[in-house]
DNA sequence: CGGAGTTTGTGACCGCGAGAACAAACTCGC
DNA sequence: GCGAGTTTGTTCTCGCGGTCACAAACTCCG
């Protein structure tokens, strides 16, 4: 990506924790925090590689490779102190404090997010739910009274939210999209099937049910196949195995 | 992700079509399959790659590589015939037919998935809903009956369901995991934040809410980070875009 | 104090996937 | 019929990411 090659003044030289984190391990630097958060519940002060590995579902020489983009907070022949590993990948998620996050599109989806609890205890703060249906606007849902799309420009700017979520029909997900980019947005988590086009800058992630449950299939398919071909005989069979 | 058992099947043809596809390619098939509906509900019978590509929103060589997997189904000097290759990666995908589905926990989340129309206008067929709770069992929701978790293994079997949705709470999603494998479920959808162990052969994927949140709360605090650094010396101010 | 045992951090290696570039193949106009 | 233009399918290259293996560093115990 872009390589920088002004260096910083404050970096500590030559394993400064805060440049270049590969994607793939910060996709995996949540996982790690739920684990270790699990762990701590069970009052576990300190776990090692291996054990946070198995918790967290991947190999243990991945998980110290990730961290070690961190620094190293591990102490050999000992492991890793929960609550300290803890905060630090907090940190540099940038999860210490928490972040506030308006929701667009409160329907089926939409109000299941709001009620959903989990999100406020993982960093994160539901400050406005907005709809564009009149029918809608003044209801209360998960306590918070849901707003006229017209209000998000004021919202987004008085309480400096910078994660928007969509859950609107794929129609009007662009549409969306544009307007709160234009409105401060610069992270987006997008429910809807539809191709979002952003300015660079934004950051959008999708969430796609239907995608989900096609990969599903295809690997589903596959399995009925080869059962099918081991079934039939050992000779080389073409097999084009669509079985209902 | 899964440990499948991927039996060696020999490469019969120097270009079979039902061997070999990229996981990476079997991800994209499900963008491209909608981005080819849209065309075909706006009448426009034939596209070229790069049409699709941008529709699909991906690189048109990456868009072309992928659909050589499936074979040569495209016409050099004009496009590909939209519901020919729409009907041949449904195919590929095998969702020519409908899956059948469960849904395991009709909660908050789990009766917004019930509701969700794209569900079925995309290969599949949610059979049952279950849970475990009650007060749940016998309300109706999306017009199905909620039938007690005990009904598990006689619907499995009695439907041919072969792919199921976890959408219980963390601590429970083990236990339903273990439950609807042993019934013969052999792909799962999860919304639990857990890890899932199942045994071979059985596929999980998991859509994650707070992880993907927290991806975009770790680029949004990098891009904080920046903006601040760069009020100091004025650089390049130009934030790289990761759109995923 | 030193050796044995343990666990981290990292270098090396390999395979997959993304992207560019190009030859093959097809259509269209003349 | 044929050349020009267009678009696919494929080859090549390169970088990222996953895994193995091992040296470094720490603890524990005699
Ligand atoms: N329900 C699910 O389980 C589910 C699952 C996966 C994906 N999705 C996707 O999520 C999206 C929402 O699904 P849903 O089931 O909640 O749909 P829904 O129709 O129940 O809700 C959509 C909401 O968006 C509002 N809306 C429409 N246009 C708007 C606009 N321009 N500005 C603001 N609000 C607007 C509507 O008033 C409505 O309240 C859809 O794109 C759907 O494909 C839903
Ligand atoms: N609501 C959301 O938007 C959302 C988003 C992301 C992830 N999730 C996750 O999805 C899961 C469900 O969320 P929710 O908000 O719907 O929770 P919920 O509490 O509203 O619903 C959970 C349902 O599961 C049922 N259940 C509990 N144990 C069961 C068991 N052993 N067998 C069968 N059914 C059982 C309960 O009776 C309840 O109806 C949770 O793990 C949550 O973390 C939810």
């Amino acid at each position: 990506m872009t390589a920088r090659s002004t260096n910083t003044g404050e970096g500590s030289g030559a394993h400064d924790p805060h440049r270049d984190i590969p994607e793939a391990t910060v996709a995996r630097l949540p996982v790690y925090l739920r684990a270790l958060t699990s762990l701590a519940e069970r009052s576990i002060a300190s776990c090692s590689s291996e054990e946070l590995a198995t918790a967290a579902g991947v190999n243990s020489a991945k998980l110290r490779k990730d961290l070690s983009y961190l620094g190293s907070y591990g102490t050999r022949g000992v492991g890793y102190d929960v609550d300290y590993l803890s905060y630090q990948i907090a940190r540099e998620i940038g999860v210490t404090h928490d972040w506030p996050v308006i929701i667009v599109g409160i329907g089926n989806l939409g109000q299941a997010l709001a009620n959903f609890s989990g999100f406020s205890s993982r960093g994160f703060r539901t400050v406005a739910l907005l709809d564009a249906a009149t029918q809608m606007q003044g209801q209360e849902v998960a306590g918070l009274e849901v707003r006229p799309f017209a209000d998000l420009a004021r919202i987004v700017a008085a309480e400096q939210v910078s994660i928007g979520v969509i859950s609107v029909p794929a129609t009007a997900a662009q549409d969306v999209a544009d307007a709160i980019v234009a409105a401060g947005i610069t992270s987006i988590l997008n429910f809807a099937p539809a191709v979002l086009s952003v300015p660079p800058g934004v950051d959008v992630r999708k969430v796609d049910l239907s995608i989900e449950l096609q990969i599903l299939a295809y690997h589903e398919s596959r399995k009925a196949a080869e059962s099918a071909e081991a079934a039939a005989t050992v000779d080389n069979g073409s097999g084009e195995g669509i079985t209902a």
